[in-house]
DNA sequence: ATTTAGTGAGTGAACGCTCACTTTGGGCAA
DNA sequence: TTGCCCAAAGTGAGCGTTCACTCACTAAAT
């Protein structure tokens, strides 16, 4: 179904039995998840991936790291292909449309990453906002979303607005829409939405 | 600025000195917000209350317990209000403004414990689902909006759909608009942009 | 006098993490 | 091919710390 974090490891190491690092990965996600970072132990990470408590340590230097490395690994992935859509699209309803299914692409193809990073953001974004370093201000998916907005707006696309507003509405859609989809309340991969979502989207820009 | 939880306290009480059970609610709300239930120990709750770590226990018989009453608090709330508001009003577009509005009500209202919902709904939801017992069911404001949603295209009010989704959607309009705000990327109360949400989420209800 | 609220040192349990040790496996000289 | 080497990977009992919660007691209120 879907692949390790990151598909190219590091070096070219042992391969040991079947990659104990993305088990362990795999396993923290999902506890994480259900439970939540603070309230899934060290012992119940390695027990779910089959490791010991100790090899957890000889590829993280801790806990708060495992999590913290997992949310940005997906949250620059989500940054970089948002703003690749939305350059290869020329008017703001291609860039929504392509924003949009840029979105649903990478929660279907790992759907657990996906919903970790939903769920956690509140407790990460904030160190991502402190280190305004230019560099994790650009790796931020609502970030570009505004930008988007706010120069759609600019060249009279749009209605002029609060775009920071505007694209939070317009996010809403599609993260609240994945958001019910773990809840169980939305069936089917993202993807099979896509159109009414970006449809969606486009009517509230224009709102 | 905002009063207790609950204005009407349990009995006609001693009222004690400033409101001890309530300056522990205030404080442990906004630990909560900031750092999480789990990250937040009761020395910390007791300390920021003025209180001492004992008599958080003459109040409550845990932590998690202070964490759910106070959960379940506003989730009620949010579940009448919304249930007033879609009952008084005639058409679809009607129901839309008033729900809107009374999200927009209760969250200017009480600020930090409508932030502590939307930043825990995940963790206590589940409970809520596990005990269908018709009772909590009916208490859940996303079951609401579906429902009005679902009569809407059942009248023809609106195009036949998925109301679920479509829920989820229109729902994401206010809710991400709210999220933005704790993260300081929208100002001022919630009720000064309930025309723009509101129109919003008419647009996404059609669409 | 009795009940209710508040105190804070203390308790057992569980936590994240460490470390001395064992196992694994690819490279390479003979 | 064989046998040795060594770095990397894996182990799990154990460490120091901190946690949620308790309890014997005091203060205040009616």
């Amino acid at each position: 179904m879907q692949e390790l974090i990151d598909p190219m490891d590091e070096q070219g190491v042992t391969e040991g039995a079947a990659g104990a690092k993305a088990r362990i990965e795999r396993a923290a996600l999902s506890l994480f998840c259900i439970r939540g970072v603070d309230a899934v132990t060290t012992r119940e990470i390695a027990s779910a991936s089959g490791v010991s408590e100790g090899a957890l340590y000889r590829h993280y230097p801790s806990k708060e790291s495992l999590a913290e490395t997992m949310f940005f690994a997906i949250h620059v992935r989500l940054a970089n292909e948002i703003s690749k859509a939305a350059q290869s699209a020329p008017s703001i309803d291609a860039k929504a449309r392509a924003i949009v299914a840029a979105y649903a692409r990478i929660a279907d193809d790992d759907w657990t990453l996906f919903s970790y990073h939903l769920l956690t953001t509140h407790r990460f974004l904030p160190y991502a906002d402190k280190n305004r370093n230019e560099a994790k201000a650009k790796s931020n998916p609502v970030a570009i979303v505004e930008a988007v907005i706010a120069q759609a707006m600019a060249d009279g696309e749009l209605p002029k607005g609060d775009a920071r507003l505007k694209a939070a509405a317009a996010l809403g859609v599609v993260l609240q829409s994945a958001l019910h989809k773990i809840y169980g309340k939305v069936e089917g991969d993202l993807s099979v939405h896509q159109d009414f979502l970006a449809h969606a989207v486009i009517a509230v820009l224009k709102s």
